[in-house]
DNA sequence: TTGTATGCGTTATCAG
DNA sequence: CTGATAACGCATACAA
């Protein structure tokens, strides 16, 4: 094969500091055995040179990249931003590193979980993307790196999960309507594929049944604001003011803001005199003055910590569900 | 070195199938001279074993990872989830995949550079990140990946920068306000290392002192919607009724909703009869009709677009200046 | 069309 | 403590 790069090796250092290419490397591995003055020298060459390791050639030889995959799907949730950043953050602070992978239409979860495998990734994350739990088990089978949920559930085998329980979320959200003497609470979730969908409304649902009060449920399509602004439209023009919801409670705060925006502005009701809107993440927009959107807080930070304590490999993976906290602002 | 691995390769297809290592490999070359009957019979016996070529290796050969290294250091602006999620997409459809690495305290451009060379990106690219100039030019040294400047300017050399041009922006936003009667503006920026306050706010104060009007200044020092509220709570606490200004131009949407939440919720200033309110950048919050806040678009698709352009290599790379465009709603 | 030798830059292991 | 050899899995050039 022609040398047709110049890239600079350990033998380069190795020549120009007169010693052999294994001592190079030994200076550069912290607890390798070699004379400090050998090391010096060596240190001293490479900076000259501006060599420094090739991680690929290592991650070859040892079958670690210290990458981590991470599959992402719903970019239009502004709460990704700062779950990225934090996450990122931790894992380089372990040595590790974020590939991140844009699961859509033309690149699917099983093209990402190839490349993700292809590239030797030391781990994939699946960050809060929809999929079908059963394709994904066949997916993994085999070897391949080892796999993680990130908000969203999931009972594959072998899989773990991190997570928010619906469960207690649910439980304070029907109670602190029916405190407030709401009786007429609808639903409006996002697309039928994610799982969350399903859980949140169904927690809901089993929720207020037991104090005999329905559950009215509403479409959006999809996690964008547009869509909750169509929905939420289209089923209040459509209920007289007898059957109209006193209450909305929305999958996430992107649907709660698409709807908060259409009450108010379009159809004139007061939030939360008129209608109690809640939603579901926090993410920064709802605190603002403007919205004061109640809600309910996923705890982040406390799920990227533990994943990133999983992939350090400082505690055995276990699957868990998070309670997460009630934040009551002006909208409920 | 000892086996210890189960990793199927391409040797391990080549016994199933009866043929030597180097064919396989060239079963899974598009352009590989391979009779189509052994192709068919390795590609058999790599899907019974599971195999998958090791990109890793390839690299190795080739000096080709595919990958390219994206520092971005503001997580709070939603706009780089879109932009993020655009580049990704487009990315991928190339072939290439993205490494994201997050700029903060303990992990500087430097050790984000020295990473993408360590891990052979094939580019660098910095996205919309604070940096200096010099510092970056000297970093950048030698050999190592070129380097790419998304949403920010740069003049250091050898590096391609893809920006948004704040002169017709400033002006267009100029004659507009002047054009409404507004005759105190004032200019928000945030933290003085950014490039872009001093280019935008200089752009708008020469405009408008070509007309005879001056421009207030207010620091909010950072990017965030509380620093931008707090900042115009002192400046607007300070001044009196004949001194306060008629407009604000907001370095970004962010800071501009944040000054408008305090404009409107704590000094009951109405927007825009007393004050009009400019940002830049149109996030989608900023569309909301809660705001409807006038913004100047910056053109992140073209520019995305143009950069993966040069990426894919099928433009020769050279730095521009976009315009953008003026999107009027309710708040100026 | 297929097989062979050699190189990519590192790590692991062993000999001195 | 240092040097040497074999591997990591694939690509390239060349020979058959």
């Amino acid at each position: 094969m022609a040398r047709r790069s110049s890239t600079i090796t350990s033998a380069d250092v190795a020549r120009v500091a007169g010693v052999s290419k294994w001592t190079v490397i030994r200076a550069f591995d912290p607890g390798g055995s070699i004379a400090e003055e050998t090391r010096a020298n060596v240190l001293k060459a490479a900076l000259e040179l501006g060599y420094t390791p090739n991680l690929l050639a290592r991650s070859l030889a040892t079958r670690r990249t210290c990458q981590v995959a991470l599959l992402v799907d719903d970019f239009g949730n502004p709460y990704k931003l700062p779950t990225l950043e934090r996450l990122t953050a931790a894992l380089q602070r372990e040595g590790m590193t974020v590939t991140l992978l844009n699961i859509n239409e033309s690149f699917d979860h099983l093209t990402a979980l190839t490349d993700a495998r292809r590239r030797q990734a030391d781990a994939v994350v699946l960050f809060g993307t929809a999929f079908n739990p059963g394709s994904l088990e066949t997916m993994l089978k085999g070897d391949g790196p080892p796999c993680y949920v990130l908000a969203r559930d999931c009972d594959a085998e072998g899989i773990v999960a991190l997570d928010t329980d619906p469960a207690p979320a649910m439980a304070t959200i029907s109670a602190h309507l029916l405190a407030t003497g709401r009786r007429l609470p609808a639903f409006l979730c996002g697309p039928r594929t994610y799982s969350t969908a399903l859980g949140r409304r169904r927690a809901l649902r089993d929720c207020l049944a037991q104090q005999g009060v329905a559950l009215a449920e509403i479409d959006a399509g999809s996690y964008e604001m547009s869509s909750a602004a169509r929905a939420v439209r289209a089923f209040f023009s459509q209920s007289s003011s007898s059957t109209r919801p006193d209450a909305l409670v929305c999958e996430n705060d992107i649907l709660a803001i698409g709807a908060m925006e259409v009450l108010r502005g379009e159809l004139g009701l007061k939030v939360p005199q008129d209608i109690a809107v809640i939603g579901f993440d926090d993410i920064e927009m709802g605190a603002l003055p403007s919205f004061g959107l109640t809600t309910w807080q996923q705890p982040w930070a406390e799920m990227v910590d533990l994943l990133v304590e999983y992939l350090a490999g400082r505690q055995p993976p276990v699957s868990v569900r998070l309670a997460g906290q009630f934040i009551r602002r002006t909208s409920a």
